[in-house]
RNA sequence: GGGCCGCUAGCUCAAUUGGCAGAGCAACGGGCUUUUAACCCGGAGGUCGAGGGUUCGAUCCCCUCGCGGCCCA
């Protein structure tokens, strides 16, 4: 190469064109290793600063780090279980391949052979006797110190994240302990795990508004589901006791830091069991899942740290829009007086409200922002609860709890509803809803009402948002972070300029 | 949807109340056989998010747009 390229991908680039004419293959096909950077610190870990062993290994790693220092030279080496230095001395490899490592780049993949040692430094090494360029990288690694910190850059090139940010792996690590322990305890407990369909032929299980696509070979319009709830009941029809699912849905809302289209729900159901059992449930599995993924169960979001131990208080709505509200308010009651509550407690309303929605706006805008939790809040109104069983105490109430925690809904779950004839008419009143304009209101779903007519047992259904576990686990403030590719608009293309700008000469 | 803020070298960030655009890291050249963000010396590197306007002159002022962040609905 005479011409010396400017750009650093290109010099790259040619790079990797020397190294194919002097008979090196830039991305050669496999690597026999010996062991991981973990396995070699467990195995090694304890040998004295300065020790030289015979031990030969063959271990695999991207280059995070090169130090080089004339005749020697220090790497450090990272694969999935961690770091581990490389210690490359001249006298070692030979002159040929000392300039050989010299030349590799930061981000390159690098497989190397040697003997374990510790530096005087107390540094366990891998003393390099040879190497293999596993994988030639043509773009830089960013700034070695302060990482990739650009938002966008860090969502868009979450691979680049990954490198660059300590904390990004500790979040993933989070949330795949979170969902492995998900699935371990339920398993224990007796759980199958199932998969039901993504594409439905109508929205149902939740209030929000669906994606819409097409089948092109049935002709027909489908949405993507926006809850796992009508399928997984329709198992227990069908026999199966517990039934657990963790899945993605979707819904047609708007992008932040708090929602992205799709994300992960854990919905499980079970027979014989009732919200109570389901609270039992929860307690335990969100505790697990803490212990397990971070060592404890007090996490800290923003500043407020929470025990997640159980047990948590199990409150009634009503009492805590008393406590909070200082209203004594009742689904039972005229519409006209819980409006006239709301007005009270200045929680803004529409007309059209039934007394449940005005109740639960109440509880919404009064107590929900408020609690610090992890609490229970149960008896939710039975008109904004079309799924779950009237209360066993209050026919205006419905056996349903959420949790919140940290100001945060985490989990929702009923004593569910198996009666099909009271199922078909809140059904018929969603229907109603929808069409009034209700956009999360959903009609009645005839199959899921045959099957009831099968006989659903009594069961507990319980759905907690993995994505919001996760955050609160790892105490993080926006979904963005504990999703691995959240959605983003387009990137910024470079021909779409601004058309006609107004002219004012 | 509304308000505010940001977008400058590959990365992390400065600066210019309108007058040749800067540092650290990375990269490049040189030195260095126990480093840990290695260090020392040297020379490079820029469509200042995009487009338009005002101006002798715009990265800076104005307008439009894009992407992101925070707050609000």
């Amino acid at each position: 190469m005479s011409e010396e390229p400017q750009d650093e991908r290109s010099r790259r680039i040619a790079k990797v064109d020397a190294l194919r004419a002097g008979g090196t293959d830039p991305y050669p096909v496999r690597f026999d290793r010996t062991h991981t950077a973990a396995e070699a610190h467990e195995r090694w870990g304890s040998i004295e600063a300065g020790a030289e062993t015979s031990d030969e290994v063959r271990i695999a790693g991207r280059l995070l780090l090169l130090r080089r220092q004339g005749k020697l030279t220090f790497a450090t080496l990272r694969d999935g279980s961690g770091d581990i230095q490389l210690f490359v001395s001249r006298d070692a490899v030979g002159e040929d391949a000392h300039a050989a490592f010299d030349d590799l780049d930061r981000g390159d993949w690098v497989g190397a052979t040697g003997t374990v040692m510790k530096t005087r430094k107390g540094e366990l090494s891998v003393r390099v006797d040879g190497f293999t360029l596993l994988s030639k990288a043509l773009r830089p690694l960013p700034e070695k110190w302060h990482g990739l910190s650009d938002v966008d850059t860090r969502f868009r090139q979450r691979y680049v994240d990954l490198i660059a940010n300590d904390d990004a792996r500790r979040v993933f690590e989070i949330r795949f302990a979170v969902i492995a322990t998900i699935r371990r305890m339920l398993t224990e407990r007796g759980f199958v795990e199932v998969e039901t369909p993504v594409l439905h032929a109508q929205a149902g299980g939740a209030a929000a508004k669906p994606f819409e696509t097409f089948h092109n070979a049935l002709d027909m319009p489908l949405v993507l589901r926006i809850a796992l709830e009508l399928h997984l009941k329709r198992l227990l029809v069908g026999g199966l006791e517990r039934v657990f699912e963790i899945g993605r849905v979707f819904r047609n809302e708007g992008l932040g830091t708090r929602y992205n289209p799709e994300f992960t729900m854990l919905e499980l159901y079970q027979a014989f069991a009732d919200y109570t059992d389901m609270m039992t449930l929860t307690e335990e599995l969100v505790a697990e899942c803490a212990r397990v993924a971070i060592g404890t169960t007090t996490v800290e979001v923003d500043g407020t740290t929470i025990d997640l131990a159980p047990p948590w208080p199990r409150r009634p709505m009503l009492e805590l829009i008393k406590e909070h509200a200082g209203v004594d308010v009742h689904p039972s009651q005229p519409v006209e007086d819980l409006e006239r509550a709301c007005d009270d407690a200045n929680v803004p309303h529409e007309p059209g409200w039934g007394p449940g929605k005005l109740v639960l706006e109440l509880y919404e805008k009064t107590v929900e922002p408020n609690l610090v939790g992890p609490v229970f809040v149960t008896d939710y109104p039975r008109e904004v609860s079309p799924l779950a069983r009237v209360h066993r105490d209050d026919d205006a109430l419905v056996e349903r709890f959420e949790v919140v925690a940290l100001r945060r809904e985490l989990a929702n779950a009923f004593s569910e509803l198996n009666d099909p004839i009271d199922q078909l008419e809140r059904f018929e009143a969603q229907d109603k809803l929808a069409a009034f304009g209700d956009e999360e209101a959903h009609g009645v779903d005839e199959d899921y009402v045959r099957a009831l007519e099968y006989g659903l047992p009594p069961c507990g259904g319980l759905g907690i948002g993995v994505d919001r576990l996760v955050m609160l686990i790892a105490g993080v403030t926006t979904i963005r972070e504990v999703i691995l590719f959240p959605h983003l608009r387009p990137e910024a293309g470079h021909d779409e300029g601004a058309g006609g700008a107004e002219t004012t000469a």
